[in-house]
DNA sequence: TGCACGATCTCG
DNA sequence: GAGATCGTGCAT
């Protein structure tokens, strides 16, 4: 953290704003990861997905509360990690106010798009369930003071969820970015 | 207790 | 374009 200008990390009330404002702000943020050896990854977030509230039929909470979606209505700031395919992991962060769930997908990072690579490439799994960003000694997010461009689109994978909320324009996309993808 | 189904990726 | 692979939620 000292080694990265112009930053800080970001604290519970960056988190605590609801989704569809924390999951574009979160674009151009760097997210750190402390490995085990020592090792410390650093990576600018490019890519965020919005998910919204039981009434969302994309959001995993649509089921209501369960011991999987419990972490998503607590107050911002606690990482919320799922099994995909029965091989990726999902790295989302939980935002806004206790007992409104919801939460942001991270989709991309700066070159290593895919958001099961990301979890694959920065050893993250179940073990995360309920990690707390703001406090964690493992993972983190800092602010970067530059401000950034972003596109919006629908969401990826979520044909289920029928038109009304697969047409949600709630996938943030760094501008910059789009040359590099 | 069993079953169908993914917020995906890699290989052919 | 299909297969890998398993936790979860919902139906028995």
């Amino acid at each position: 953290m000292k080694n990265l200008p112009n930053s800080e990390r970001l604290e519970s009330d960056f988190f605590s704003k609801d989704v569809l404002e924390v999951a574009p702000a979160l674009l151009g943020k760097t997210l750190i990861r402390l490995f085990p050896d020592g090792r410390t990854a650093k990576f600018i977030i490019t890519e965020t997905e919005a998910y919204r509230g039981e009434e969302d039929l994309a959001c995993h909470a649509s089921k209501g509360r369960t011991n999987r979606t419990e972490i998503m209505y607590h107050n911002g700031g606690y990482i919320y990690i799922y099994l995909i395919y029965g091989m990726y992991w999902m790295l989302n962060i939980v935002t806004g106010k206790e007992g409104y769930p919801q939460a942001v997908l991270i989709r991309g990072l700066e070159n290593l798009y895919g958001p099961g690579k990301i979890t694959k490439f920065l050893g993250i799994d179940k073990s995360f369930y309920g990690e707390n960003l703001v406090t964690s000694k493992r993972i983190y997010i800092c602010n970067n003071s530059n401000p950034v461009t972003y596109n919006s689109g629908c969401r990826i994978g979520i044909d289920y969820a029928g038109d009304i909320w697969k047409n949600k324009p709630w996938r943030f996309t760094l501008e910059e970015n789009k040359k590099k993808i």
